[in-house]
DNA sequence: TGCTTTTTGAGAGTTACTGTCATAAGACAG
DNA sequence: CTGTCTTATGACAGTAACTCTCAAAAAGCA
């Protein structure tokens, strides 16, 4: 068996061995075999179980014991589904969609433009499913610290994977330190949209805070 | 006594009750009273003990048990002047020196520019003194990722620092989306930059690369 | 010298993890 | 349906980073 936990449903790629799995495509995906289901199951049923104690009692509060109990299995079991407590909420999903959306976009097109529309078509979709889960996601982002952290080192791993797209189309080194530079610079600013996005409870157009923060780099550099 | 530990030497600012406290200030300090004197030995001395002890075995396999032991003084008494493993690694000094740079600035040269000089200004200085020093932190911050984690949250809090002051020179909202924006945007790509620094060694000239980053983001942005 | 304030160390407890191993349960071949 | 192989689970023991409390020691001060 896989040396880590155990193996997430991987349905038709063949890429790493052992990864934290993308649900909201698995979801839709053919018939799993019985085990592949029983094991998104458990997945969901313990971040369900976490969440429940989170809205209870919040974040610190709640240890990981109690949630394993919560979600009837043992905390061994916990950690084989979920690394860290802080990957209850944070989700790895979005990298690759991004990566696909990028690469969908016509080579002409001004870059940042590329960037933007990539951006803003694969978060259309996941709010259109989990609305009101991003939104407590990024609460917990905002109040719990430790949350924080893990998700600005998983910004940081976007943005390294965001130079490698970048230096393929335009030629430039990957890692650069121009092309650095923008990649982390336009990852900021749209996560400072989305977090401006959660504080008015999702009520305003992500797509729109999104142009609106990147127009603003070009008022504020461009001259 | 202040509730988390040691008063830490403040000698001429009134500022908060308990805080890291920045060395290089006070190493050019009038006399202190014997106590804070010593309080600063024992603070350097765990320091040093953590970093020889670092180059031996590394981070992560160095317990706080170690560097104690090592430093001669209680795991308590660790917890006391570090309240985390990573403070041992992180300064959090640059801020207030940033702010006053940032407030000598003439009021009607442009903005960008007056962050990238506030920036760069105090940099030279803490490079000055502390070159090797900043070198060895900042491979630590791109080898443990404990580290890199708070070191990103302390930039986010950075940056909302810097909203504030840049909200009062220019009368917009502190809390405005493009502000915040283009703050985090200078901030991410300009410790980038600093990164690049590091990664070449400190070989090339940090404020050339703070502004190379910085003109990135008006080309890419700009045009 | 005595009194007050601050720093220190000892010790006990909590929590998030890690590793190992035996057992139970799904998959599959015959 | 049976036996076999594979994979998931739970029990258990350990580690390391903290946190809290309290009494003793040291420093500052009258």
């Amino acid at each position: 068996m896989s040396p880590t936990g155990p193996t997430l449903p991987r349905p038709s790629a063949g890429g790493t061995p052992m990864s934290a799995g993308s649900e909201l495509e698995q979801l839709l995906e053919a018939p799993l075999g019985l085990r592949e289901r029983k094991k998104l199951k458990t997945r969901r049923a313990i971040r369900a179980a976490a969440f429940r104690l989170f809205a209870e009692q919040g974040y610190e509060t709640t240890t990981v014991d109690q949630i394993a109990a919560e979600a009837e299995v043992s905390p061994s079991t916990f950690f084989r589904y979920f690394p860290a407590k802080e990957d209850l909420v944070i989700s790895d999903d979005y990298d690759p969609l991004l990566e696909a959306a990028f690469r969908a976009r016509p080579r002409d097109e001004p870059l940042v433009e590329s960037i933007r529309q990539a951006m803003i078509e694969p978060l259309r979709r996941i709010l259109a499913a989990e609305h009101d889960d991003v939104l407590l996601r990024m609460r917990l982002y905002r109040e719990v610290p430790s949350i924080r952290a893990r998700a600005l080192v998983g910004q940081q791993e976007s943005a390294t994977m965001m130079c490698g797209l970048l230096a393929e189309r335009t030629g430039e080194p990957a890692d650069g330190l121009r092309l650095r530079a923008v990649v982390s610079a336009i990852l900021a600013a749209s996560s400072e949209a989305v977090l401006y996005w959660s504080e008015r409870d999702g009520r305003e157009d992500m797509a729109d805070l999104l142009s609106s923060a990147i127009s603003a780099l070009g008022d504020a550099f461009g001259g």
